[in-house]
RNA sequence: GGAGAGGUGGCUGAGUGGUUGAAAGCAGCGGUUUGCUAAACCGCGGUACUGGUGUAAACCGGUACCGGGGGUUCGAAUCCCCCCCUCUCCGCCA
């Protein structure tokens, strides 16, 4: 949520923040508008509250000197309604404006390209280089259900399209993969391991800005009033939800979670094998910084994701997002890229944002600077995504035979399999 | 699911419908004392919204907040209703 202040004050940078997004700036011009009249209206009501508090203490002492206040009750009866009536509408304004402004996404950074959309996006840098193959490298669905690493009929039958199934060494990879990333981010670079709940409540879900746009993107358990989690960045980022923290920033927090996403609206494209799932899992990072420190811990924050595959060896390039393709919650934000080989194609794995105090205003998260209590900034990035990991793996590493060799990283999580090979 | 108990400030914990923003303690901040630390003593406190003065730092006001939302009343932490949450016991159960 941004802060009405900032709306009131630098109204025009808003609203180019917003054309820059490609966001209607109507909304603006409502909230301008409730913010006015609710001011108007509280500055009326609250001096009739005065008077109000100020008679009622007047008429305790009347009565304890036994004298008669029926006049003086009855006109603060009168006055009582009165402030009842613009209580209400107050409260209506409120519940506008408050709507209104959760609909509101953030602006965008002005170190970001300003564009409409994704071919704005700018390549900021590049590691590694393409797998030469001396042979048509294959799909990872081709690899896969040769090597009977997965099973997506048998997913179907148990569940539906579009939730993964791993059987053996593939089940295995997975597990090793997750292993090694929360290893990795406790080890050496100081996050602390989280193991959250995989559901969470609405108010969790507005804290981050899932809710209340994003519900038809989310599963809902309707019994209890819960959502699955689309990404640990929920839960995680709750953990401090109407706190004020008394630890020293910055505190780091890591998590290996499932993520499920309805991705409505998204049928028919790239259905088959795991580049879009409704499950899948992901080690993902969170901190709570200073605001002064943001931008810095953005860019560690992208190299302790690039630092995963840079370790496994595959080819990936960073991308900064443009003004027009961030996400709605987010001021800045690093998608990282692998290259696989059998799509032919590069798979977003990792997206890491500064959403300020974006969340931090939602979810209530501060924190005490020389007596004063202020809003810490959020950040997050997926260290990560593991569907499309694996598939980067199958691909840039399949021989001719079809079989995967597994990078070194990871063989020490493998129980000693080095290769993927089909098993009869 | 059934029965009971409870939700008060950063924490612990009092609280009579009328100077209660809320006793007390702890923690915190400022000061005195002290060779240093500790201790002791004195003093100060919350948050949100909002009005005014000021370029600003700031200062002076107002309103609201005792789990959340309604209600009764001139006046509610205190009385009533609904909801949520936590704990204990029972039931069920990986």
């Amino acid at each position: 949520m941004l802060d009405i202040k900032k709306i009131r004050e630098n109204e025009q940078e808003v609203r180019q923040g917003l054309k820059n997004r490609n966001t209607d700036t109507t909304v603006i011009d409502k909230v301008v508008e409730l913010d006015h009249g609710r001011r108007k209206l509280l500055t009326e009501v609250e001096a009739l509250k005065n008077r109000r508090n100020v008679v009622s203490k007047e008429i305790g002492l009347l009565k304890k000197k036994g004298e008669n206040t029926d006049k003086i009750q009855a006109e603060m009866r009168e006055l009582g309604d009165k402030i009842a009536a613009i209580d209400v509408q107050v409260r209506e304004i409120d519940a506008q404006l408050e709507g209104q402004m959760l609909l509101i996404p953030n602006i965008p950074h002005n170190s970001l390209p300003v564009g409409p959309d994704k071919f704005s996006n700018k390549v900021v840098r590049e590691y590694g280089k393409p797998v030469e193959f001396n042979f048509k490298p294959k799909t990872h669905v081709e690899l896969g259900e040769k090597l009977g690493i997965f099973d997506f009929e048998r997913a179907t039958k148990m569940t539906g399209a579009g939730f993964p199934l791993f059987v053996g060494a593939g089940a295995r990879l997975q597990r090793a993969l997750i292993q090694f990333m929360l290893d990795l981010h406790i080890k050496e670079h100081g996050y602390t391991e989280l193991w959250p709940p995989s559901v969470c409540n609405s108010a969790s879900m507005r804290g981050t800005g899932q809710l209340p746009k994003m519900a038809e993107d989310m599963y809902h358990v309707i019994l209890d009033d819960l959502w699955l989690i689309p990404t640990a960045e929920v839960p995680v980022t709750n953990f401090y939800r109407d706190e004020i923290l008394d630890r020293t920033l910055p505190i780091y927090l890591t998590a290996y979670t499932s993520c499920f996403r309805r991705e409505a609206g998204s049928a028919g494209k790239e259905t088959r094998g795991l580049i879009r799932v409704h499950q899948f899992d992901k080690v993902e990072m969170v901190k709570f910084v200073e605001p002064e420190t943001s931008y810095n811990e953005l860019e560690s924050l992208v190299a302790n994701a690039e630092d995963v595959l840079k370790r496994l060896g595959l080819h990936y390039r960073v991308l900064m997002l443009c003004t027009g393709d961030i996400s709605f919650s987010a001021a800045k934000c690093y998608d990282i890229e692998l290259w696989a080989p059998g799509q032919n194609d590069w798979l977003e794995v990792s997206s890491c944002s500064n959403f300020e105090d974006f969340q931090a205003r939602r979810a209530n998260i501060r924190y005490r600077k020389d007596g004063k209590v202020r809003f810490v900034h959020t950040l997050n990035g997926s260290g990560v995504a593991l569907a499309r990991l694996v598939v980067a793996i199958i691909e840039n590493y399949q021989q001719a035979d079809g079989s995967v060799i597994l990078p070194e990283a990871i063989v020490p999580y493998m129980g000693g399999i080095t290769k993927l090979e089909k098993v009869s």
